[in-house]
DNA sequence: TTATATTATATTGTGCACAATATAATTGTG
DNA sequence: CACAATTATATTGTGCACAATATAATATAA
């Protein structure tokens, strides 16, 4: 009844690649990522700019710095994709002026419209495979990312 | 009974982050990996080089495409990866005689030894978080990733 | 046996992703 | 008030990740 996953590696290795939990969530963001480019491309986002505009669109301002903690990245990443999504006038970046320590990320009408545009991805994306499963996989996956979020806070 | 998710975002939404799947696993991918850096820097490898180990250790020797076919990378992704490798010491590369277009991987003395020390590496990521499904995570995103394959093998 | 097509890898350019560090503003303490 | 500590963002450098393109070797066909 068991699949033969790999026919060369033996399944008591704990480095064999099929052990992994690691590798599948590794493959699966390539690849999903490689399936949004296009679709994105359309409307001039990347993916990572896809999930900044995901959370704008759901509340506005934000801080760089409740963006990079709602999407798990640091300034690094944030800074260069808001000044990029800045520039192709999406949204704007003014320093808050209570704390000016602060940058303020609010989106531009064209970034606001751009939500019209967007609202055919989701299903556009999971159109050609199955849902079968999906619920049951994002609530796993997100149960990882929370104790994985809670475990890297520690130290 | 259901848990509130997030108070800010409209669960009818399709654009709500908290209903992406794709996510999730963009985000377990950013966590995990910062777990594995300082782990794998104690044998001087990044994480998607530990991946290229973890093929070559199981067989030997590979071609940049096999590798990339494992591991869904492209060459674009693989040559320089394998450059890094082949400059620290841990894989040579050479021309294959039969088919000079094809670029045999192989992994070096230090290559092959450095599997020992990177046996305590899966252990030493799992503990500290429960193993609790995660057999059936596993199983689960490597249903996702087959089907993603074959998706974006089609067109 | 030359063209022609295919295959395998390499190169180039853009955009993340993050550690380490820097800069500047705010807060806290005496 | 002064000044040390903290906080928020920005910068720098390295390493992926991939699309588009280039190069070179092999296979196929006329």
């Amino acid at each position: 009844m068991n699949e033969k996953v790999a026919d060369f590696a033996d399944q008591e290795d704990p480095l064999a690649l099929d052990r992994q939990v690691c590798f599948p969530l590794y493959a699966a963001t390539n690849l999903l990522n490689r399936l949004y480019v296009p679709i994105l491309a359309k409307l001039g986002l990347t993916y990572p700019q896809y999930l900044v505009m995901l959370v704008l669109w759901e509340e506005e301002p934000q801080t760089v710095g409740e963006l990079g903690a709602r999407l798990y990245l640091d300034s690094g990443t944030l800074t260069p994709m808001l000044k990029r999504l800045e520039r192709a006038g999406f949204v704007t970046r003014t320093r808050d002026p209570d704390d000016e320590r602060r940058v303020l990320v609010m989106l531009s009408e064209q970034g606001r419209s751009l939500r019209l545009k967007a609202l055919h991805v989701p299903e556009t994306i999971s159109s050609g495979f199955e849902p079968e499963g999906v619920e049951e996989l994002r609530g796993q996956v997100n149960a990882l990312v929370k104790m994985l979020a809670q475990h890297s806070a520690k130290p």
